[in-house]
DNA sequence: AATGAATGAGGATTCATTCAT
DNA sequence: AATGAATGAATCCTCATTCAT
């Protein structure tokens, strides 16, 4: 409540950004863990020791809260994740890959956040979901464009078919270690991923050439 | 609902049996569009037409019933599910491969349960998600029978790597499903999953012959 | 509900009398335990294994299980305790007093019981309550007739009140007990008790002979 | 109902302190009719107009209320009972035993739910009662040092016993008063109750100097 | 930029009791 | 002589949210 002179106005400014941030860590943390429904705005408030009301100095209301979460999360994963652009095809594959299973082994929690966010279906749509399925869509199109780069033969479907199942791939590889643990190891089946990815594009550069 | 003239056993004593059913429906619908948290017993009262106390003579409380309703779908389906045991190797993969894509579009409500709590994770564990986990590995051990007896070659090793990324791409895709919708093609991406895992097979066979 | 000839009907009579002592031991040690409010009939079916709609059976309400409870206890303990009639006055005082120490250590669970029903006062008077004031009425007037016999020159009034006395310093023993655990030298504190019981009725005969 | 003329500050912003002490009154007088279980947050809510979920946060749940219920009432009790420090040896204990005698006719609502609380045996001990316990062992310790300045030739253990009969003697007067009614006379049964008490100081300390 | 206090709706669960069998 | 099933009211407590300060 002190530390006066100079700066102050961005003193001030810093505290509120520094309480908003302590929110969304908060938030983020426990979300991950139990979901939209699950997160309850008191537990928050218990968890970034902040009071309830507090929480709504900065956010409109629960969903708010939730979409923030996300969009700062994934804002953030998002914009590290670059579709590797040096070496062979399989090569940059493989890197792709590899960041990916890297990615999900190191942050999960939002990654699991987003999946449930997708999984569930209510009533009225969360906004969080919503920015997780545009934020997911962007995603996909800066994987689509790096597949096309790569297999420049591929039909406009069938570079979204190999796309979405390398998403779907990931998605389901990372379910697989969090329900399984220790027993699964991520990076062997992300290698494999990659391969199976390289399989198809090919493939299917094949079949598209043919006609 | 109909039951009129005479003196109309005023509908008590309903059997027992039939109750828990009821009550099942209810949470299994509720759940599956709302996960753990978001499915209140008060709300499976409602659609059920039960008051909520009687769920409770059913079941001893929510997570009894929602390990319940994880039961019974996925037993059900489980025990419906098997290996297919004719045609060429390739053959038996895709025909599993489209078999699964069809349960899938199909009820994709327990699935879409199961993978929710299998990506909760909350301080106690709840049985739902226990029970979940168990039937999903019984799956898992059907599926490496199946791939060993196709595959005689595959080391242990391998083969549960081939069922564990068989089960993640389906996972995934009916995850791509319920996001992306009707713009998702579940029949074609199963039927490249089932290619990319057959060419999978075959390479890890070689791999592991060569030893 | 007869009780006609012959043997068979007996042992029907036997197993309802055996489920109704079930019962009844049950909801005495619970009680006991817990007050009137804090014995529900859902933990007594836990506790004696029959259901609970068997319990409404063989008691009304809950009203009448508790006032059975009372009842039976009382109504044992009472029928057991008889003032001594031989010996010193003095020594038929500590006799008393040492064979009333006994029995709130041997069995504290329905004087606590007792007790506790004493003190609760609400809005409709449970018949336990009233049952429990009846029987320590009743225990009051044989201390009464005993004292008189001791002391026969103490008045109505002052043998009334040396009889409360006596039975307020078993009470507050008996809690004193309850609450202090085994710091607390019950057989002593008797000792003193029937000591000061007999200085009292010592005094009080003096007083009113002066008169 | 109304909102006549005037800005009427809406009597919001209640002050807090205030509406704390709303909810303590209401519910030391539920409590003391009936007891720990039979107090329910719903009759406190109604008893003070606050809905339930206020009272929730000023006490973190029921336990918490109930506990300083027992803290403030005797706590305030404790505070203002002294040991009468004039007078000869009798007068002094003849004045602590009027003094209490007094206190317990005049606010019998606590003292009945602090006993019942002492009788009360449940799984796990309620905090209330851990206070009551911890408050009345204060009240003991007073009451030793009294003894002991009156009666300087009693040993420890001798001092501790007639403290704890003192204390049972106020304590068993008190549910007799309760259980009696008018019938009792309290303030002669205390007055009995001081007579006994220094007696039994007397013939202890001979014994003690008597070694 | 925050927060103490309040609040109504709803959360899970237990209550005493009933009734058809 | 019993009991499986049901039920409405009540239990404690948490929910998201508001509002005056």
């Amino acid at each position: 409540m002190a530390e006066d002179k100079a700066p102050k106005p961005r003193r001030k400014r810093a505290d509120g950004e520094l309480s908003r941030e302590r929110i969304l860590d908060a938030a983020t943390e426990i979300a991950a863990e139990r979901g939209y429904e699950g997160t309850s705005i008191g537990a928050v408030s218990k968890k970034c020791g902040l009071p309830a009301s507090s929480i709504y100095w900065h956010f409109t209301d629960k969903d708010d809260l939730l979409a923030a979460v996300i969009e700062r999360s994934f804002g953030t994963w998002l914009a590290a994740w670059q579709f590797p652009d040096a070496g062979t095809p399989g090569e940059r594959l493989a890197g792709a890959a590899a960041q990916i299973a890297k990615a999900l082994a190191d942050s999960p929690d939002f990654i699991r956040l987003g999946l449930m966010l997708g999984l569930e279906r209510r009533p009225v749509e969360p906004r969080a979901r919503a920015m997780f399925i545009e934020v997911r869509d962007q995603a996909f199109r800066i994987l689509v464009d790096g597949i096309r780069e790569l297999a420049p033969g591929l039909s406009d479907g069938h570079a979204d078919q190999v796309a979405t199942y390398a998403i779907a791939g990931a998605d389901g590889l990372f379910i697989a270690k969090e329900i399984g643990g220790d027993s699964v190891d991520l990076i062997a089946l992300f290698e494999l991923h990659a391969r199976a990815l390289y399989d198809m594009a090919v493939r299917l550069t094949g079949e598209d050439t043919d006609d």
